[in-house]
DNA sequence: ATATTCTACAACTGTTCGGTTGTTTAGTAT
DNA sequence: ATACTAAACAACCGAACAGTTGTAGAATAT
């Protein structure tokens, strides 16, 4: 919390970036799958059905951020969540949209309710 | 939490939306302003020296995502942070970044460690 | 009514960024 | 050494988006 209240540009960047490396389809898959557990490239690239190079620019993203790392193993790269406070975000995010989701059943289903 | 683990792409596509209408520097900004209570358009334009348009875009795109509700008061329009859940989840990432920062500045500041 | 103020909308521009393709590096096996 | 696999890098293309400019709508004042 000693972060000053009219938030310095510098800081105000580092937030953004960080919420942008979040803010992407592929990427929340990725981290939906590393929650389970550390994965390599070839394990995500089959389980999202995404090409690899795709998958790796990703990783490459999320590794930036320092929300992931990497581990290497042989010829194999292993990648798992570096930064557990993404987890709760993501928690918090999911129950509003959640929310966002039961909001919007209820306005596009009138039919049930007439 | 009774999303299902493999999210469906609605939903990847929900949450990932709701990251980038945060992750954006001036409407981090216009965040941290309406933290202290609502304000006008007018207000937000002149504490963060942006162009008017600008900011109402801004606000435009977090109001439709459902983070701040507008309240037209006469001539003027107040903007206030609807989702609260916005909040805790900007103090979890400042309190990263926080940290991240404190790192740089120690691998970035040899000369008073030899 | 007209003028003024505050806000939102529309069109344009430059940049950013995601996805694909092709290539390259690192490691292992034969 | 060559051959094979895994992952990363580089270049391109197209879509999305931030910011500006100009304008239009809504409320108030004169």
């Amino acid at each position: 919390m000693p972060l000053p209240h009219p938030l310095p540009d510098e800081i105000v960047d580092l937030i953004a970036r960080r919420f942008r490396a979040i803010g992407e389809p592929m990427r929340i898959k990725i981290l939906d799958r590393l929650r389970t557990g550390e994965a390599t490239v070839a394990d995500l690239t089959l389980g999202l059905g995404a090409g690899q190079q795709n998958v790796s620019k990703h990783l490459g993203v999320l590794a930036d951020a320092g929300i992931v790392g990497r581990r290497r193993e042989g010829n194999k790269v292993f990648y798992a969540i570096v930064d557990e406070s993404v987890l709760s975000i993501c928690e918090t995010v999911c129950g509003t949209v959640e929310q966002q989701l039961r909001e919007l059943h209820r306005l596009l289903a009138p039919t049930a309710q007439r």
